[in-house]
DNA sequence: AGCTATTGATAATG
DNA sequence: TCATTATCAATAGCT
């Protein structure tokens, strides 16, 4: 990258060589860290040089996590351990990142399930899934739609603020969507 | 860098932000992988996007082993506990009895958003999930119609055996149907 | 996806 | 090792 452009091989002088790894390793610590900031995604890199010396840098969170996630992944996909293993209540933000590992994981699974094990699911089970997939979807899209009813509340609130109007008309944004799921409902 | 300095900080729109991590994580990879070359260093890096989806890379070797290697390096040697290995390769049944279970705790991850933490959604996060369910319906869909193809060319073949007809029409059984899944389409 | 103007990284050097 | 700087490489903003 500089004076002179380098050839993608073994740099064969050990002070060269020695040079550009604490360089490069430090170029590549910083752009590793800048990643995971900028896209918010979550990195492990691990550097052993030569010699057998140990450079590390986990974001959010420890190398011992992410090895554990990393190995849930892409390893068969149980996810009991990582479920149980947790306390039962987690905040929202976290609680979310867990379902989308989750979401993905399941995807994962069915792809296998298109992609190799035709027939491996039978008719039946089919039936639930789609069945399931269709109350999924049911509960997101009322979900959307009360993100978009308190958005309509914030905004006339909003406009009775301006225009200064007192008798304002009530708008049934504490009237609860069905979003809550009895027990059951999703039993396969 | 390029026309105007980016701040280390978050990028919110979520178009700038995928395409951003796009291009930075083929230049991490890439710098990883020049590194290891260069300097004779061995090098594993795990990406997660922010949406769960998994990039990784292991210079010299496996993940796995150097995974091992780095246990082995911070810790004493246990390591067995996770490496413990279940056979990667599940049969069929196996694989929709570890599916199934993921269902159930994906429904009751949803369970939870719906019944507690409504609003730790975005918008455009609900958007994706709502897609994706889409996506899932009309694979599972499209395997039940398989399924049902293959039902009636069994029966079929029945029937012209019992009637010793020897000219019958062809049946597409063969012809498959879109259940293959290219890598990608799933994308979050 | 491609295309540049810029910024950022770094090889060579002191 | 540390600082400097001439170059090369990565990429942000657009299309």
């Amino acid at each position: 990258m500089a004076r002179g452009k380098v050839q993608l091989r073994r740099i064969e002088n050990p002070v060269h060589r020695q040079v550009t790894f604490c360089k490069r390793r430090a170029g590549l610590l910083k752009k590793a860290k800048e990643l995971s900031v900028l896209c918010d995604a979550e990195i492990g890199l691990v550097i052993f040089s030569a010699h057998g010396k140990l450079y590390e840098l986990a974001t959010k969170g420890t190398m011992q996590g992410l090895i554990e996630k990393y190995l849930k992944f892409t390893r068969g996909t149980q996810l009991e351990a990582v479920t149980e293993a947790r306390p039962l209540v987690l905040d929202a933000k976290e609680e979310t990142n867990v379902l989308k590992q989750e979401i993905d994981t399941l995807q994962k699974g069915i792809t296998y399930l298109f992609g190799g094990g035709l027939g491996t699911m039978a008719m039946d089970e089919l039936q639930v899934l789609e069945k399931n997939l269709e109350i999924w979807m049911y509960h997101v899209r009322s979900m959307k739609m009360n993100i978009m009813s308190q958005e309509i509340q914030t905004l006339r609130d909003k406009v009775l603020e301006n225009t200064s109007v007192t008798n304002f008309v009530p708008f049934a944004t504490d009237t609860s969507f069905p979003l809550i799921i009895q027990d059951g409902i999703f039993q396969l």
